[in-house]
DNA sequence: TGACAAACTAGACCGGTAGTCTAATTATTA
DNA sequence: TAATAATTAGACTACCGGTCTAGTTTGTCA
């Protein structure tokens, strides 16, 4: 009656052992992206034979998913999302760009973190990770789109999707570009440039003025 | 002396020979991505032989090369950029406006073409493909950017290439998603998204006001 | 026309990939 | 202790992109 999926025997581990095999595969999606990445070589890192693996997922997707899962946990737990209750837009984006920040830094922090990030929309397959994952990161930001939406500060005039994917879109490639160009940067700039992509997101997420 | 590359004898050849195997290649890789793409299903869907298609492309990323190329040069043949000289910011607008209901017009006749498109920017292997391709619209969309700038159209508060991918990326994904949904959406609000879609893109790409 | 060279083609082959399967081993429970 | 369930090892399959060699076709010039 209750199946027991390769996932669940996964999650029922310690998680030192779940390490033992999400490590490796993480620093292999992050520098190879999902396609790109060798299941064969993730295996031979953690010291795990075939068997042994697919005991524990049921395939490379499957561990993706479970690596990307426990990677948004961790960006979660750095996060503070105690949003409380804005009074009007501007307060609201005070907020996000508070948050938008905090992102920043971390990424930059965790150059994995933000790899594997920037790889999620490679391709359908792993954009259906993101859309399927039920990592409370992001539903919390699409339920800060809402907010935003209540208290007029976001725009409201297309599909909920469609402007969380654009607006999602838009910060990793605002973090990739990031990414490539860190070393080339002084702090000033660094400062300037993201008050300015911020700004960029804000505009972009505004509702359209009359 | 004059080295001759298998681009070069591809090239050559007469395009419904070239069509031959181009044409597979478009599929696949529209239907699967650059990586998901099977070199041996487009080989065989085109009839040609291993030794044969080497002799006319180096590799797959080549071959990819050589398809997008195709295709854009397909798209730019379809557009029309006499753009003129506007004489400021609404002007310039009023026109970017046509160019973007135009692309949006051609891409969702051409399946194809969208889904190729969106694959660009799957890694950072085909995401050079753009970068280096000469093919002329994409300098034309980035002589675009500068022009607005010039006119005070378009902001000028970060690096030119973050500018260009950011919207470059944002159009790409308004059309995957235009593309996915599109049999779901009447006539009327098909158009009023459009409007929706560039007047956020405008938005973005405007400078901040005071 | 014949001979030689250059252009071109076929497909076996190589080391890799994700995933399957069976047989063996270890842990658990009766 | 014996039987059963949980776990593991690794050979094996089909396919991948790419290489290589041996062969055929085509063109050129004597």
């Amino acid at each position: 009656m209750f199946e027991t999926t390769p996932r669940d025997r996964l999650a029922a581990l310690p998680p030192e052992r779940q390490a033992q095999l999400l490590d490796p595969a993480e620093a292999e999606f992050a520098a190879q992206g999902f396609a790109g990445a060798s299941l064969n070589r993730i295996l031979e890192q953690a010291g795990m034979s075939k068997g042994q693996a697919y005991y524990y997922i049921s395939d490379k997707l499957d561990l993706y998913r479970a690596t990307i899962d426990r990677a948004f946990r961790r960006l979660a737990s750095q996060m503070d999302f105690t949003f409380g209750t804005p009074a009007g837009p501007e307060e609201f984006w005070g907020r996000m760009k508070a948050l938008f920040t905090r992102i920043t830094e971390i990424m930059l922090a965790d150059e994995r973190l933000a790899a594997l990030a920037c790889g999620i929309y490679e391709s359908a397959e792993t954009r259906g990770v993101l859309a399927a994952t039920d990592a409370s990161i992001r539903s919390t930001a699409a339920d800060l789109v809402t907010l935003g939406q209540k208290l007029g500060a976001v725009r409201d005039d297309m599909p909920h999707s469609l402007l969380f994917d654009l607006l999602f879109g838009m910060a990793l490639e605002m973090d990739r570009w990031l990414a490539a160009h860190w070393h080339e940067l002084d702090e000033s700039e660094a400062l300037r440039l993201n008050m300015a992509m911020f700004a960029m997101l804000r505009a972009a997420a505004s509702p359209v003025k009359e």
